[in-house]
DNA sequence: ACAAGATAGTTTAAGGTTAAAAGAAATTAC
DNA sequence: GTAATTTCTTTTAACCTTAAACTATCTTGT
């Protein structure tokens, strides 16, 4: 019989990292290498920290993040669209929240078919606290970073998203004719 | 009887956007968030071209990557730390990837625990087409940021990368004393 | 040698995610 | 008014992902 073991470290270590550039690759492979990188280790520690503090994970705490400043409610497909995730996605995360006790759920009188979520009480309670930390964690993960250096960075990832954002586009116009809006 | 009906488009909109920066948010967050945008934004559009042109996923994708410069092989474990993602995960990814023979899968002779893995020849040729195209569309969406542009946001992320990776490590050696290495 | 512990990988349970198909209600075209 | 179409949401099947528990093997201390 064996004694108790340490419970397995699946973590991922800050040390372990992708090979983010071999030299042949070209400056835009590289950058985008580096932005996932940076994307995965902040939300990667983002995740932990709200299990092991909140017990909940990254997608709830988003969907109550765009709940909080709409006091009236979100229509699901809204929702769906703001956190850019499908629709079934946002039909289950729902269900989970709503049976926590988070969110409220409610027929549109308008139209049938739609549902209008909105936070609880209780919700909107929790939600304040997560948020707090989450702000916290988020300062605390930057805070090597100067101030000057994070608006630079701020500004040059509004370049990059324009440029991603007129390069979809393009794409969608060659590939569905006739169907602009 | 209806007839038939267009896909409904699950996919996410290159216009619906998250609410990046709520006026009250700290820089940090506001930094935060843009750049899981910036991320978030891309992943999609390079998932959605691996799935439609090569039926395949990003993780898949990676893995062979990884694989691509080992001629030799690697161990799982080692998969999964570059990978960063769990030991479990990368289990079920070699899974699939052997079955569609892409890559091979064999138990280490010297340590009967341990399985290395790599390319087959097939796997190698089709990662190749792969490889190439990735690297165009990336190219493709980040086209509009000048080389300049580029590579300054390139050495602006190292900066933020170090931040967190520090941040992180202040917090283990906090969390576990003792355990140094 | 052998008990104790460490290490490599798999399994399991739970949840997140998507595309596609389908249901239900509203809108539009005639 | 009603058939056709669009819109809002759910369901389904498949995959990705993780933490924790577990199996099998190797290493170490004595």
């Amino acid at each position: 019989m064996t004694t108790a073991r340490a419970p397995q470290r699946e973590h991922i270590d800050a040390e372990s990292k992708v090979d983010e550039s071999p030299q042949h690759h070209r400056v835009e492979l590289r950058l985008w290498l580096r932005l996932l990188t940076c994307a995965t280790l902040i939300e990667a520690e983002i995740r932990k920290r709200l299990r092991e503090n909140f017990n909940t994970t990254l997608p709830r705490f988003d969907l109550m993040a765009q709940l909080e400043r709409a006091p009236d409610g979100v229509l699901l497909g809204e929702l769906s669209r703001r956190m850019m995730v499908s629709n079934g996605n946002v039909t289950g995360l729902v269900e989970r929240l709503v049976q926590e006790g988070l969110i409220e759920r409610q027929v549109s009188e308008r139209d049938r078919r739609a549902a209008i979520v909105r936070l609880t009480e209780h919700g909107r309670s929790v939600f304040a606290r997560m948020a707090s930390a989450h702000s916290d964690w988020v300062a605390e993960l930057l805070a090597e970073l100067p101030a000057q250096e994070q608006k630079a960075l701020w500004s040059q990832l509004g370049d990059l998203k324009h440029s991603v954002h007129t390069a979809i586009a393009r794409g969608q116009r060659t590939a569905e004719p006739g169907q602009d809006r």
